[in-house]
DNA sequence: AGACTACCTGAACGATCGTCCCAATAACCG
DNA sequence: CGGTTATTGGGACGATCGTTCAGGTAGTCT
């Protein structure tokens, strides 16, 4: 029984978890297509050969950082429907502001987030991390409204995705009626 | 006025679009992150350079080319209206089929798509040509349904993109309960 | 203290990248 | 027919890529 860990390990698994936020922050900026060891490495502040060290190859390093932000939409879309349940019929609102938020002041992260999205659509490893949030969303959910709440996840990937192409990303407001629209039962 | 076109540059014009189909087809295999003018060139069995020669970049052919899928994307959803319009009640049947049909045998084109789409959230100068099959369903649809529009189709995308990770193609049996929700008036 | 081990890092390798250069070809114009 | 021009294609340049390697550093263990 080991009471005392190697502070070596310590140091190792900071340094790995700092890489991997570099990594997120570099796919934010440039995309998938602008991550390299060495462009990684810089944004870390890390010499170059320290990702290939932590990370068997470029292909670990990014199922990594997918397995990462996977946790954080989970977490992030799990308090944003509580918060929304708990305001009652201002639901919609809610969902209106949060979306304005990821295509605005996030839109470089909601862009990272759909790109590890496909890049799971071509590494069957990935989706099950991909899939993730929509796992514990669907969890949350009464069985008898599956169908319906199939359709209002599958809306908001859409607006988002449609969100992200406008010259001018899209208030609040105007999101406002789409949502409603939404969440209006049959 | 000249009556007589020059023989080089039909053929010159043919071989752009010949690159063009080739740069789709390497996009659909290995995303756009496998398209290089050698990977192209060699899937449309052309030199190298003549990739350089017809576009002033890889920048420029991988615009050339979401231009050309978009314009399919706009008469093939087009199409698929009319279809559903002509069938009546039969519309949301048609509609699953098409999602089963993107999800399963043109799983790669619709990858392929959804790529270039994210690219267009990068590169302002993409944004006009991505949004023209949303802007050419829109101008068909009633003025007052406008609501119920956008959330159809925000509801197609992110049925498509959900169903991008799945990890077997979901079938239109399985679709159809949720186009049917997505397409019930309220 | 000495052996051990995990972490760190500068240098370098071969491969591949985008792009340029230039000669060759062939269709068009006068 | 000679001159012009658009297209073709082989070769090469410098840059950057992923990855390897060998040596150096510093905590941990006996």
């Amino acid at each position: 029984m080991r009471r005392q860990v190697d502070g070596r390990k310590l140091r190792g698994e900071k340094r790995r978890g700092e890489i991997i936020e570099a990594t997120l922050r570099v796919i934010e900026r440039d995309g998938v297509a602008g991550v390299t060891h060495r462009t990684v490495a810089k944004e870390a502040g890390v010499p170059t050969t320290s990702t290939t060290y932590h990370f068997a190859g470029l292909n670990d390093l990014l199922i990594a950082t997918l397995m990462e932000c996977a946790r954080d939409m989970a977490t992030e879309v799990y308090w944003m429907i509580d918060r929304a349940r708990s305001r009652g019929s201002r639901g919609a609102e809610e969902v209106a502001n949060l979306l304005a938020e990821a295509l605005g002041p996030r839109r470089g992260r909601t862009m990272a987030e759909y790109e590890l999205y496909l890049l799971a659509a071509r590494r069957p490893e990935l989706r099950t991390a991909a899939r993730r949030w929509l796992d514990v969303l669907t969890s949350m959910v009464r069985h008898d409204d599956e169908v319906a709440f199939r359709v209002f996840l599958a809306g908001i990937d859409g607006l988002l995705i449609q969100g992200l192409i406008d010259d001018e990303p899209p208030t609040a407001e105007e999101l406002r009626p789409v949502v409603d629209y939404l969440l209006k039962p049959r």
